[in-house]
DNA sequence: ATCAATTAAGACAAAAATATCCTAATTGAT
DNA sequence: ATCAATTAGGATATTTTTGTCTTAATTGAT
């Protein structure tokens, strides 16, 4: 469904985010353990969120991933999705025709359409922050 | 959403079904044409939907694949999709914990849960033959 | 001012997916 | 029996995705 960069990124915001609510920034050592996910590979992919605004980064001594508190309710999975693998699974879904439209659909438009729309819903209202409070309160988990 | 592999897969096996009615055989050549793939690869994807018994073959002069008309109403979009695919696109789906169940979810399980029982529901409840006779009447389109 | 900790960035490496090429095996027509 | 057409299968190549490593830039604390 989605990419592996994919699945860091939001996993990483999730965690940013826990953190963030008690007002602590993470490194990507820290994340990395958290999440289980290649530490390089998933600073990578906070760099594409940081130019996103959609984390933000501190450098230096004491540095790190932080998201102000207030903007954790209105983050959308939808956005982080799109930073990193971009609108592809909005458009390139179905078989991918080059060109594609209602006037000229693959043999599975109609099918996927729905399915479609319901992951868009689903994407754009959703938000990070009761992704993390369900972290926090124990009833989803970011690994094993 | 799907591989490339499992776009070319699909596009074939929906392309020998419009043919198997008029009761041509067609060649890797021909289907690669048709639905605008790579001629090496999806001769690669037909073995596979040949082993899993959902195209058959007939080698030699005059051979080429086939599907017998009265199976293609039984054949359904999961069935091509796992064959190429595996099942990942029902089990891999969300964030991809190691093991995940509904006892120990990852964040995004219930969210989800809807858009991958929307996609199951639809891959096994949508034919072969239905998407062939849409091509067919010139409603829906292989390739551009 | 210096130092240690940290993010940013780019080069590099490995693995997986996609794609090509070549040869063998099969088979219907002649 | 031979030939041409065709699928099967394996080796190889290319591209994309995933992952690593190294160095530069930044910054708070001292
Ligand atoms: S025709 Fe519709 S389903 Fe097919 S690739 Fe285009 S947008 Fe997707
Ligand atoms: S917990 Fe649910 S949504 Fe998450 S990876 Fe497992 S099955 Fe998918």
């Amino acid at each position: 469904m989605f990419s592996k960069a994919c699945e860091y990124g939001i996993k990483a915001a999730i965690y940013i985010a826990t953190q963030s609510y008690e007002g602590n920034r993470v490194t990507p050592k820290a994340i990395a353990l958290e999440i289980d996910s290649p530490k390089a590979f998933t600073a990578k992919i906070l760099q594409a969120l940081v130019k996103h605004d959609i984390v933000f980064s501190v450098k230096g001594a004491y540095g790190g991933f932080e998201i102000p508190k207030e903007k954790i309710g209105r983050i959308k999975l939808s956005q982080i999705v799109n930073a990193i693998d971009g609108d592809t699974i909005y458009k390139g879904c179905g078989l991918g025709l080059n060109q594609c439209n209602e006037n000229h659909p693959c043999p599975v438009h109609d099918k996927f359409k729905r399915v479609r729309e319901e992951l868009k819903y689903m994407l754009e209202n959703t938000s990070l922050e009761e992704l993390a409070l369900n972290i926090k309160s124990g009833l989803s988990f970011l690994k094993v």
